[in-house]
DNA sequence: TTACATGCAAATGGTTTGCAACGCA
DNA sequence: TGCGTTGCAAACCATTTGCATGTAA
């Protein structure tokens, strides 16, 4: 399984787009580290035992601004809030439908996953969601054509 | 590609089940069948032209229903709302960045699918996202053990 | 005549925004 | 001193719910 990048290269990472280290922020980075896939609330909520004052405000900028440095990922699903995880490469997520723990699944061969994961590790898997994201040919093109208007398919 | 099922199925599935096929009901099943990974909002935007008075509550119950049934499929992004799409096995999907239209690709080959899809078909993919769900072995070791408690990791 | 459906309006709840106060560079 | 940051409160908005009305078997 691949590791996210140490603490310390993204504390680095922070100071070097000239952001500030503030407590509220290292502690939101800190609990990444700490918590499988939370969500913003978890972390405000976790962090209002060190930071009394702390707002959700600062918890969900803060995610933010790590997700838009591609620091973390945000994980949405049916539910109504979204689970933040530290980035990195070639891993995928077993969501348990009966805990509900989100689990980390190494992907270094994804054909053949989901028959590994059943006789190898014991996950029943009811159901895989793979999405790729990126530009289409269409627009690689240069066409610029993007429109926002609905369009048929099938 | 796989097909989803046809419509006169989707229909004869409702009946057997005892619910009513009302115009509001057919026309959201046909829409699905029209539209590409529509947003609830754009199923009601369309359907107000042929039925100026159905309700957001009437689309999104019928929604719920139809994925309650397993015949479509919600997709959760990053943005604000759901999209919805009939179910099809053996598929993903390519969101353009660009253009924001959400495209089925066929992944018979899950390990080669983002290699094909670069030099074959000219997808240039920055990201890929791939989900489980199913029962973790602690779970189906009959444990019952889920919590919604927070867990460590890492 | 009863259970299911619809539709209006209000509530819900995660997330975002406006804005004033704060604090490091 | 200036600008990034924080935090409170209000706004936002997709979705859900309460409830009265409508409708089909």
């Amino acid at each position: 399984m691949n590791e996210p990048m140490d603490m310390e290269a993204v504390l680095e990472r922070l100071k070097e787009k000239g952001l500030r280290l503030t407590p509220q922020r290292v502690e939101v980075i800190t609990l990444l580290y700490q918590l499988s896939h939370p969500t913003a609330e978890q972390v405000y909520s976790l962090m209002s035992k060190k930071f009394p004052y702390v707002s959700q405000t600062t918890v969900y900028s803060t995610l933010k601004m790590l997700k838009d440095l591609g620091i973390v990922n945000e994980l949405t699903y049916g539910d109504r809030s979204s689970h933040f995880e530290l980035t990195q490469e070639e891993h995928a997520h077993f969501n348990c439908k009966s805990c509900g723990e989100i689990y980390d699944v190494d992907v270094k061969d994804a054909r053949q996953l989901q028959h590994l994961l059943h006789t190898e590790q014991g996950y029943q898997v009811d159901f895989v969601r793979l999405e790729f994201y990126g530009t289409c040919p269409a627009c690689a093109a240069g066409g610029e054509a993007g429109t926002d208007s609905v369009r048929t398919a099938h």
